[in-house]
DNA sequence: CGGTGGACCTGCTGGC
DNA sequence: TGCCAGCAGGTCCACC
């Protein structure tokens, strides 16, 4: 579901939501995600301690625990965190609960359970396994043209399977890899070593540039997405070629065309992308 | 080492 | 109506 527009919306109604809230039990309903949790870590070590930060790196939510823990969530591509006035009902799929005092609930519901939740320690965070290979921010500093052609020196393998490589950049997946790729006018299947600076250019401001406008539009909601006030994106009313396989390209009127790489849909003008 | 294909899950849609 | 294939916003690991 979510790429990095998605996730920092989440992030911030979260950080409004739970900042300064104690966690006073958690509820685990189902445990096998797309690894199983500790549930006697999430049972005995958080209970008690209060939220003071909500983060984000990468597709990373990162709840920051006074003294020294952290929550981490991941949300697949179904995971929703849900955030509001406790309920009754358990729905199908809610499969961790957090209570937040008597008035307030965070339940995490992933049909596809392809999310995680695991805890550690402020200063383990760096070093953890899912995060040690991150590569930069694509909207911090540290993206630069010049990085991705260093990044890119010698390798063979697809653009577009580059951009969604979460070592080399992280946050961007299906859908807004596809749309900086028809913001810069490159084909998904040009081979990274043999692009030049100047395509990297073009590339690294297309990049940050949709990523910019999906979040100003929070997130694009294809069927699902909400963030955690159950509010829907609405920059899937701007998406230019992901999802739009036969339609008219806006710019110059071609069909748009699909391709499968790496077992995921690319689309893209055959006329603006070469 | 780099790159691909399949695995992990459930749910929805469209064709027959 | 039922059944089945194909598809879906992500990540990881076995295998060439």
């Amino acid at each position: 579901m979510p790429e990095l527009p998605e996730v920092e919306t989440i992030r911030r109604g979260l950080a409004v939501q739970l900042i300064g809230r104690s966690i006073t039990e958690v509820r685990v309903r189902q445990a096998q995600l797309r690894h199983l949790v500790d549930v006697t870590a999430l049972q005995t070590q958080v209970v008690g301690l209060t939220i003071t930060a909500v983060e984000r790196r990468a597709k990373y939510l990162l709840m920051h625990l006074r003294p020294d823990r952290v929550l981490v969530w991941h949300l697949g591509m179904t995971g929703r965190l849900w955030v509001g006035p406790p309920t009754e009902h358990d729905a199908k799929h809610d499969h961790l609960i957090v209570h937040l005092g008597p008035d307030l609930e965070m339940r995490f519901h992933d049909p596809r359970r392809f999310g995680m939740c695991f805890l550690t320690t402020r200063a383990a965070l760096p070093h953890h396994p899912r995060m040690q290979h991150l590569g930069p921010e694509p909207l911090s500093s540290a993206f630069t043209s010049s990085y991705l052609l260093e990044r890119a020196r010698g390798l063979r393998k697809p653009v577009k399977n580059f951009l969604m490589d979460a070592t080399v950049v992280v946050g961007i997946g299906n859908i807004y890899a596809s749309e900086s790729l028809f913001l810069a006018g490159l084909r998904p299947t040009r081979e990274v070593g043999r692009l030049r600076y100047g395509h990297w250019e073009r590339l690294c401001t297309a990049v940050k540039q949709v990523l910019q406008a999906a979040l100003d539009n929070h997130g694009t909601t294809l069927s699902d997405y909400v963030d955690s006030t159950g509010r829907q994106g609405e920059f899937q009313n701007h998406l230019l070629v992901y999802g739009r396989e036969g339609e008219l390209c806006q710019r110059d009127g071609r069909r748009i065309k699909r391709l499968v790489q790496a077992g995921r849909s690319s689309f893209y003008c055959p006329g603006c992308q070469r």
